[in-house]
DNA sequence: GCGCAGCACATTGCATGCAGAATCCACACG
DNA sequence: CGTGTGGATTCTGCATGCAATGTGCTGCGC
């Protein structure tokens, strides 16, 4: 079932299955070779992430995502992801900086999206804290596709690949302020964009 | 199965499934009238909720929590907390300052772990934020016996309540900066509470 | 032509059977 | 007396059938 789940957690941040689109149990269970249990149970664990909503006897759809939802999250992100950069200064590995340092190299935008994702996930699980890892993860799902209005401005992407490099720089130095400081700039700086990009109503 | 989930979800909130207690699926099935198939998705669910571990094929046990667990959870109410009070403010319903109110009246001490529960929960719903309602789910949940440490230390209470008779006059007076102030003061007190009278290893 | 009732179909929710994995216990061996 | 191995037993994970709920369509009345 696990295999189902991320699976299907891969579909839906890939856009493969599009926000508002019904997930029927028998279809999926043919997709994925398996049968509609499997199935059932995955899509409560990803209702838990937010990914989808299931209504009793209704089924259940891909989660849809307007511009409140995706602030919404991002203001999430900002009050967690800093304080899980301030405690993975003291603790990530020597091993997991090296991984932070290569995810930062030049590449694709397509690319760059799914790196981006992987870096943060490592810093929030170096900050060694499971609840912070599994708030995280219930405020942080969202498609790709809402990602890429970020990473397809010029100027934002040089923003966010530039703070990464900073943050790994603090990390390595184990400077706690700093890497906080620098990780709220971050997501403040994605919300900013997101405000100016994409306005209220 | 929503049904299940919450009967489970209340019976190790009430300690009467104690944390480190084997779950098997058959006997809970027994317990609330329904076949094994029910039980498993609300275990999966409430394993999103981090009061269950379920191992593969190892089956499900009550999540176990010591000194760490429980400070680490606070860690994230203290960051996710302060921030909803503040949203709060200005979102608030005069029913749910009624509500706040009427929680705050004197009670037993049993009563008041139970209210307590209530009155966080309706200061977080009210933020209208669905994010931070499921991250707040995914870090809050925990037996009562691990709060009621808080609740039986007379200065303790005394202070909890007088935190949360300001936190309905902020909301009240549609103050966000003290509402948030409070809220934080509130949960790093508790945190406080927690490191003198159950110090570290 | 429009709206509503009733029926047929699609889909979910749950119970149950079965295969396979994990655990427990007895017994043999060092 | 402790340790390791084999088999019986328990339990989980999945597939499938069936009942119940929801949905959409057809045809009838207006």
């Amino acid at each position: 079932m696990a295999r189902v789940r991320d699976l299907l957690e891969e579909a839906i941040l890939a856009g493969e299955l599009q926000p508002g689109e019904r997930l029927r149990a028998e279809a999926l269970a043919q997709r994925f070779g398996t049968s509609r249990t499997p199935i059932r149970e995955a899509l409560l664990q990803l209702e838990g992430q937010g990914l989808v909503q299931v209504e009793p006897n209704r089924g259940a759809v891909v989660r849809t995502f307007d511009r409140d939802d995706v602030h919404d999250l991002y203001e999430v992100r900002a009050l967690l992801e800093p304080a899980a950069a301030a405690r993975a200064a003291s603790r990530i590995t020597d091993a997991d900086l090296e991984r932070l340092d290569a995810l930062c190299a030049d590449a694709s935008v397509e690319e760059q999206i799914v790196r981006n994702e992987t870096f943060h996930r490592i810093i929030v699980e170096a900050a060694g804290s499971a609840r912070l890892e599994v708030a995280m993860r219930a405020a942080s799902g969202i498609p790709r596709t809402f990602r890429s209005i970020f990473w397809h401005d010029e100027r934002q992407r040089a923003d966010s690949m530039m703070c990464h490099r900073r943050l790994v720089s603090a990390l390595r130095a184990r400077d706690a302020a700093l890497a906080e400081a620098v990780m709220r700039m971050h997501i403040l700086g994605a919300i900013a964009f997101l405000e100016e990009t994409w306005p209220n109503r």
